[in-house]
DNA sequence: CGGCGTGTTTAGGCTCGCCTAACTTAGGGT
DNA sequence: ACCCTAAGTTAGGCGAGCCTAAACACGCCG
């Protein structure tokens, strides 16, 4: 009798998204936003993870409708693939903000647990972290807080490297993934909304001289490379009010 | 040549236990400890999984060296065991006292939140917890919370369905598990610490009155042995100092 | 002492994520 | 225009955890 009741097209209960999933759209959300696409191995160096895997898991995530793949091509999110990526996004970041603002974390170790948190919190805890910290808009690294509904605000921010000398400028931004990197900034006291000059920058690559707060320190291109700064003071356009 | 250079029988690297195991390990304490022994089905049940899943699943523990078994006739934690056990209770504990003191959870919600994060958070992160706690020795719900060498001092309370008429208690414990009698709990005011009197007794096995605080509130009998007390003011035997 | 029911275990199978090895495809170099 | 390599995919397999169905052991009761 009762032969198409209701039939799975339509969206069944869309089981809980698990932790591997989670970590691939988040994968193939950040390296769509730094190159502009995710390619299989790119998604498999990022997760240390075979190229077949990514493969496999591609294809499963297309099935679900959280991304386009054409075989050979490459794939891209979907609206929904985005927005599920988003929100492990602002999990993480608010994690990190919490435990490096309220428990005391230095912030080159925030990151390894926030990851694991990430996919174990509820949404209730997430959000009381937030308002716990006042509801940030940026992480410990500079990095912007997805909101709940899905919408980032990503700065385009330049490198230190870059930044003309003897300007002074405001460190905005380093990646949260390399602990020892942030170990040294930690070290020469350069953290986001610090303010810094680029003193002298030696020919052929090298090292700059770097003015923060009364202190001039070294650094190798490498580093200086991987620092993002802004404008000093970005005063607020006179609009509203 | 090189034949048995490093045989695995002297415990191998011994991977990371995975969360059905601690499940597993602490389901198994937890019956251990209140009815002396765990059946297969006992653990089926807290788990809520097939026996036949227990079983193979106890073959993998014993194999691990986490407990004795002895087919057909149940199983027993070894020291190993306990010790994971206890571990997984502990981190438990401390992340329902966080929930509860520092973020605000109602003690009713705290049990579920806590399930998932005591297999994803690091020793650093349940250790700052507790010191941001202050080294708390019970959680919420008054159940002791087991040290980090893994030893726990479980007191032997009494049900208030058997507390003497007309003698005050103090509320000491009840379980984490069952969310609607905790949330009426907090609702007639009672909660580890609070005194309670029992000021009458309804024959066979009917409504007990209670006085908490100024109010009389009648509770039935169900309710009346999910809570546990001790004598109030247990002043600390006059022994050091 | 034998049968029987309850509870446990075995047998066989499934899904999820991962692997390696073998293959196909796209696209740049000659 | 063709070939060759690097990248991507398919094929086949594995372990962890879970399931159901069928076989089996224990111990109680007649």
């Amino acid at each position: 009798m009762i032969v198409s009741a209701d039939r799975p097209s339509v969206t069944p209960p869309l089981p809980p998204l698990t932790a591997p999933v989670e970590d691939y759209l988040k994968a193939i959300y950040e390296l769509e936003s730094r190159q502009g696409s995710a390619t299989t191995s790119d998604v498999a160096e990022a997760l240390a993870v075979a190229p077949a895997s990514v493969t496999g898991m591609v294809r499963r995530l297309a099935a679900q409708g959280y991304l386009d793949h054409v075989p050979y091509r490459g794939a891209q999110l979907t609206d929904a693939g985005r927005r599920a990526a988003l929100r492990t996004i602002r999990r993480h970041r608010i994690l990190e903000s919490y435990l490096s603002g309220i428990l005391g974390y230095p912030w080159d170790r925030v990151h390894d647990e926030a990851e694991q948190l990430e996919h174990a919190a509820s949404d209730e805890l997430i959000e009381r972290m937030a308002a716990a910290l006042g509801f940030p808009t940026v992480d410990p690294h500079g990095a912007p807080i997805p909101t709940a509904d899905g919408t980032v605000e990503e700065r385009a921010h330049r490198s230190l490297a870059d930044w003309p000398t003897g300007e002074p400028a405001l460190m905005a931004r380093v990646s949260d993934k390399d602990a020892a990197l942030l170990r040294y900034l930690a070290d020469i006291g350069l953290q986001p909304g610090t303010e810094v000059t680029v003193l002298h920058r030696a020919p052929f690559d090298g090292p700059l001289t770097l003015r923060i707060g009364t202190a001039d320190v070294m650094v190798g291109p490498r580093v200086a490379s991987q620092v993002l700064v802004a404008a000093p003071t970005p005063l607020r356009p006179p609009d509203a009010c």
